[in-house]
DNA sequence: TTGAAAGCGCTACCAT
DNA sequence: ATGGTAGCGCTTTCAA
């Protein structure tokens, strides 16, 4: 920087007042302080301008990785929490450890990240009650169950749920299924409890009825999809919610059309929360998606805030929910019998 | 620092020593020093430390993260770079800009990490020419066509399927086949052709016929797996070698399934540099991995050591290929005439 | 609009 | 075995 400073003629704190656009500077210094940049193939030091600045422009994203995590959807949360952090000059520290809370704890304690971004949020997350010890602002991708003074983003999971059931019951359904998330998903997970009281307290509201089906059960996991939705139809449903990955998309359809029935002549279908693209799938799907990009925004939003020393309101903010048509929503079919297999 | 120097009733230099462990300190020194450090709480500042030490203890991982790339074996590749990193006491720092170069090219200027892990190396990798230009050392997970000045690690494909070939023609195999990788496979990824070539030189080495079936054609990914498979066995393979992921295993068990073929008693299976587990497949498979923590590891130790300063002969280095017997290796039907579907 | 200089909080060299 | 101190390369206050 001292080069620069003499090969453009100005003084040091010219130069960087030049490259941050801290302080004014006129146009004429300004040319020459970049014609140096530029002759001399400069680029300031990261570190020194870390320790003067106080700040790393890092955030540190902490997701626990798990060996049963679905890594399509996380792996989509950690590209799209990198590509807004890029946006507002933030880089992405990788934070994986077994124990989630040391290495928060760790950067934290080191001063090494300006703010700290939670995926994977579990119901009752250790990570909560770290993130009110330390110092190190922190914002939640979910919501767990404790969140006193906390800042949180998600997806508007009750008024997805909500729009989920409306779709439903105003093309004329009055049986409705949902088809929930695997067992272990209503324990690790924040959002699956969420979605399944708001479905009966909705239905209940619209005055339709709903059944909740849980894929449990032995056979593998497409095999468990595939008699959670066949027990969907047989106990009458006419229009099904579909959540969950790819997979649990695919064994719905093959178990629609397995009893020949046409999407959406005799059964309509709706996919709640996927991240994965439901418009490609062999029947696409009418669906009120999860955007991960769309929270990862937001997250990073507050997260630079809060970086930068702003107040930032505790409390969660929620996403209203996207409603992309498809066509895989229609009217029951009239007639009260229809094909099975 | 100066508190716990205070505190301890000695030189700040020597709080550093006794921290860093770079100078022996006299063990009453030391433990008033982490007395001190205890009492108050105290913990290095990462910024500080970066600058002074002119090192930043982390690495970057560059890493494209295409929309279509096999989102769960990437994520192991990510999850086993960060582990040995820690291992290591460094930390990760994610690059997954659009254009990998760019991202690269700014933490080498700014020297905001201390070397480049190169993850999902391409055959003609715009990252291979950008490493030779650049000052921070960088290590390759994968071996791109031009490798002249590069530190590149990987899996010995060459001897692993020359170890795959063995095997079943050791077992009495005169006719065996090889499932190939995805069509655009053989262009972004650099094993694939490596593996092909030498399964085809080996098989001719050791007398017997080899086929090569690429999934290609109509259909999803599960149909196009399972065809080759087909192909395969129609033309008189008795011993298969399957590359890809889970869904290319199970296709493929699927095929052997319809066709009523026992394993390994009417039909013999390998499974080649596969990521996944597979060992908990329906039928369990007799394997020689790709293991992600294997490479990782390697390639963490060369970027250290670079790091350090220490002198790291270019080469590739090629890791052993492990073998993992399930029992899904025998000898071919005595009866040339086999049940087919 | 610009310059001078005091830090930022450590590391590591030079002493003793 | 320990202490003093000069940087590391920027940012930012205070002055002009």
């Amino acid at each position: 920087m001292d080069e620069v400073a003499r090969a453009a003629g100005v003084s040091i704190s010219t130069v960087s007042y030049a490259l941050s656009g801290k302080r004014p500077v006129s146009v004429a210094t300004r040319q020459r302080v970049e014609r140096a940049v530029a002759d001399l193939g400069y680029s300031p030091n990261a570190r020194a301008r870390m320790l003067a600045a106080r700040r790393t422009q890092i955030f540190a994203l902490t997701e626990p990785l798990r060996p049963d995590t679905h890594a399509p959807t996380h792996m989509a949360f950690v590209l799209a929490a990198s590509i807004a952090a890029r946006r507002k000059e933030y880089d992405i520290l990788l934070l994986t450890e077994a124990e989630a809370s040391a290495g928060m704890q760790r950067v934290a304690d080191s001063g090494l990240v300006d703010a700290i971004l939670v995926l994977d949020v579990a119901p009752n997350d250790e990570r909560v009650g770290l993130s009110r010890a330390i110092d190190t602002p922190t914002v939640f991708i979910g919501v767990p169950t404790d969140t006193a003074g906390l800042v949180c983003v998600d997806l508007d999971f009750a008024a997805a749920t909500r729009r989920a059931v409306d779709a439903l019951a105003d093309a004329g359904h009055t049986r409705i299924g949902l088809l929930g998330h695997t067992p272990e998903a209503y324990e690790l997970s924040n959002f699956p409890p969420r979605v399944r009281d708001a479905f009966r307290h909705c239905s209940a509201e619209r005055g339709v009825t709903a059944q909740v089906r849980i894929p449990d059960g032995p056979g593998a996991a497409s095999e468990r999809f595939r008699r959670a939705a066949s027990d969907l139809i047989e106990g009458g449903a006419t229009g099904i919610l579909v959540q969950g990955n790819e997979e649990a998309h695919l064994s719905v359809l093959a178990e629609a059309e397995r009893r020949g029935l046409r999407i959406p002549a005799d059964l309509s279908l709706l996919s709640l929360a996927a991240t994965h693209d439901t418009g490609s799938l062999p029947v696409p799907l009418t669906a009120i998606p999860l955007v991960p990009q769309d929270s990862c925004d937001l997250a990073v939003e507050l997260a630079a805030r809060l970086a930068a020393g702003e107040k930032v309101a505790p409390g969660i903010r929620l996403i209203d929910p996207l409603f992309v048509d498809r066509g895989s929503i229609a009217s029951p079919a009239a007639s009260p019998t229809r094909p099975t297999a």
